[in-house]
DNA sequence: AGTATTTCATACCTAAATACTAAGTTTTTT
DNA sequence: AAAAAACTTAGTATTTAGGTATGAAATACT
């Protein structure tokens, strides 16, 4: 079991809009530079965000990118949830999915407790907080602390 | 994210072994009756799990598997482990990967402390912990315990 | 008005992994 | 000797991952 990179490029290209410190529309040519993900991988990626409302986005010359709120106010659980599809760790669990056996099954209940734990981490967890925890590792690495001009 | 069929088969497949009630061994052809799984693939599936010692096996008629040791014994997180290839959640933390940009990474502390929160989850658990979950859910069913016999 | 630049959208492609099946070999019991 | 089981290797069909390619629509600048 393993995230896609579609997840980890999704929510890397969140946490950079994050760490733009001025009020400015980002380009994903920007991403592709900085972040070394191919720009037309990742406009597909980033269509996947949009229905979720945490982008405001500009077409044409100086268009770009930026979150439509407060970095806090975004829930890491429904960034995976709409990169990944769901966040079901075991297809059964997945909401159109359907077993005759499921009242019958060995490893149901150990699977939605699995299930379970996984989702109360991401829940809790906001893209301030993925930011925050950026930064202290950082810290610990002994990196001067940039950002993002 | 999804754990593959590998693992939810063979934890299936060892919770059954622990249900047994009587200590002899269960064929492979009666899992495929039982729990409807594919003999070829489960032989398969099994051969993921011998190095853990978890097994003993019997050929020959009157053949088949049982547990090694007492359930309480047998950690999930090594069964799935042995299943899956690793715990990793995204292929960045498994041991052989290498990343150059990891002391950069906008988003591998979030990825590690999610690493933990599922490992220590399946740490905790052991195959008689399983067995208890599926008994107790059983029960909410208003199913008859019967076991194996 | 025209051009460059960006997002937006659809279609397509390739490689790898998943989820098996097939066919046999080895070991043990009857 | 025969049957039945675990073991082993090889092959295969389908799906998914991880992208490219192409172009349309919108915006900004000249």
């Amino acid at each position: 079991m393993k995230y896609s990179t579609r997840t980890r490029y999704g929510l890397r290209f969140l946490v950079y809009l994050a760490l733009v410190e001025e009020d400015r529309y980002v380009q994903l040519r920007e991403l592709e530079q900085q972040e070394r993900i191919s720009l037309r991988y990742l406009e597909q990626i980033v269509r996947l965000l949009k229905p979720t409302g945490v982008l405001l986005s500009s077409r044409g010359k100086y268009g770009g990118y930026k979150l439509a709120r407060n970095p806090e106010k975004i829930s890491i659980a429904e960034m995976v949830s709409s990169l990944e599809g769901d966040l079901a760790p075991i297809s059964c669990l997945s909401h159109q999915y359907s077993c005759d056996r499921k009242p019958d099954c060995l490893t149901l209940p150990m699977w939605e407790e699995l299930q379970e734990v996984i989702n109360k981490y991401l829940r809790g967890k906001t893209l301030k907080d993925v930011v925050a925890q950026y930064r202290e590792n950082r810290a610990r690495y002994g990196k001067i602390e940039t950002g993002v001009q």
